[in-house]
RNA sequence: GGUACCUUGGAUGAGUGGCUUAGUCAGUGGUCUGCAAAACCAUGUACGGCGGUUCGAAUCCGCCAGGUACCU
């Protein structure tokens, strides 16, 4: 059977020298599950492997979207299945990282066949929550699919407006798409988790931030001042940086500001895998380890 | 040495006699099925010290300590 070892952890754990060594040993490519490495050109803000590093392991969905490209968790499901059928009669064994949480449990679980909204629906709805306010489009959807406004999340505009923008789209109620089951895949998946204590994770963080800082994150981040209001943009390292273009704040300030919310990303990265009971912990030193680990479970 | 003003929880910052007392940020704990490094939720009894007035003081008075400004 085929198999795709997942390699997961918070940002800065070390998943990336971890997984040079993993690929190294099955002798695969990597596949990347980093919704802000995939863009073009942020390259240090995102610890994206350098070129040297893609040249000796082959990477795929890094560097291959333009900032107003639109990309989603199910868009990537859907890429990486397809990859992955391809690659698995060369190689049986594949690699998954990253830190995207819900890009990987796109792959691993699914996401259901939701459409995706046009233009101009989008616009509509973003345009009614402008000039109504949250809790109007709350109660709209109240009316139009009271299952979902039972258990939504209703203080969160993103939610509420997705779901409505669902609701004028189809016609149906967003609820009516939501099976909220998980999907068989027809490979082995081995996910290894990689901890640190937070002392020391907090001080990779802050390191690697000033590394950044070092490398010339400044001028990375000005050659993207003019695409500052997409989505792909407001990640931590840009937006903290923008603040500082603008004379909002100093550098230091925003240095500083940069690694409190790496940070604040790292615990929600850790909170989010915590549930997880198919992860297997390890220190990413432990390279023997989970190598160990992994060939058991092949 | 004198005069004036200030001192609130980790940070910031409202509150001038009495219901639970802000708010914001951080910290901590969470949520998560379509822009997810996003978005959202929960959680903090603090009023510089001592004494006084009062039924009751962060709020009024006195002294002390620390700070800021101006004067000699």
């Amino acid at each position: 059977m085929n198999n795709l070892v997942v390699l997961i952890g918070p940002t800065a754990v070390g998943k990336t020298t971890t997984s040079f060594a993993i690929a190294e040993h099955f002798e695969c490519p990597i596949i990347s599950a980093d919704s802000r490495q995939m863009y073009r050109g942020m390259e240090i803000g995102t610890a994206m492997p350098t070129k040297e590093e893609q040249a000796l392991h082959k990477h795929y969905f890094v560097g291959q979207l333009t900032p107003g490209d639109y990309y989603s968790a199910a868009r990537y499901e859907a890429e990486v299945l397809e990859l992955l059928e391809k690659e698995f009669p060369h190689h049986p064994t594949m690699l998954l990282t990253g830190g995207s949480m819900m890009y990987i449990d796109a792959v691993c679980y699914g996401i259901d066949d939701i459409p995706t909204v046009d233009e101009e629906t989008r616009a509509m709805v973003i345009e009614k929550f402008n000039r109504e306010g949250l809790e109007s489009l709350a109660a709209e959807l109240r009316l139009l699919d009271p299952e979902y406004y039972a258990e939504a999340d209703i203080k969160n505009p993103k939610r509420v407006m997705h779901a409505l923008e669902i609701c004028y789209m189809t016609g149906k109620k967003y609820s009516s798409f939501r099976t909220r089951k998980k999907k068989q895949r027809p490979f082995n998946i081995i996910k290894i988790g990689l901890r640190r204590d937070r002392e020391e994770l907090y001080e990779r963080i802050n390191s690697r931030v000033d590394m950044m800082i070092e490398q010339g994150l400044v001028e990375e981040v000005k050659q993207f001042a003019h695409l500052k209001e997409h989505n792909s943009l407001n990640t931590v390292g840009y937006k903290e940086i923008f603040k500082y273009l603008e004379g909002e704040w100093t550098l230091d300030f925003a240095i500083e500001k940069i690694k409190q919310n790496t940070r604040i990303y790292s615990r929600k990265q850790v909170t989010w895998y915590q549930k997880d009971e198919e992860i297997t912990w390890f220190h990413p030193d432990d390279i023997e380890g989970i190598l160990k680990h992994i060939e058991e479970k092949i």
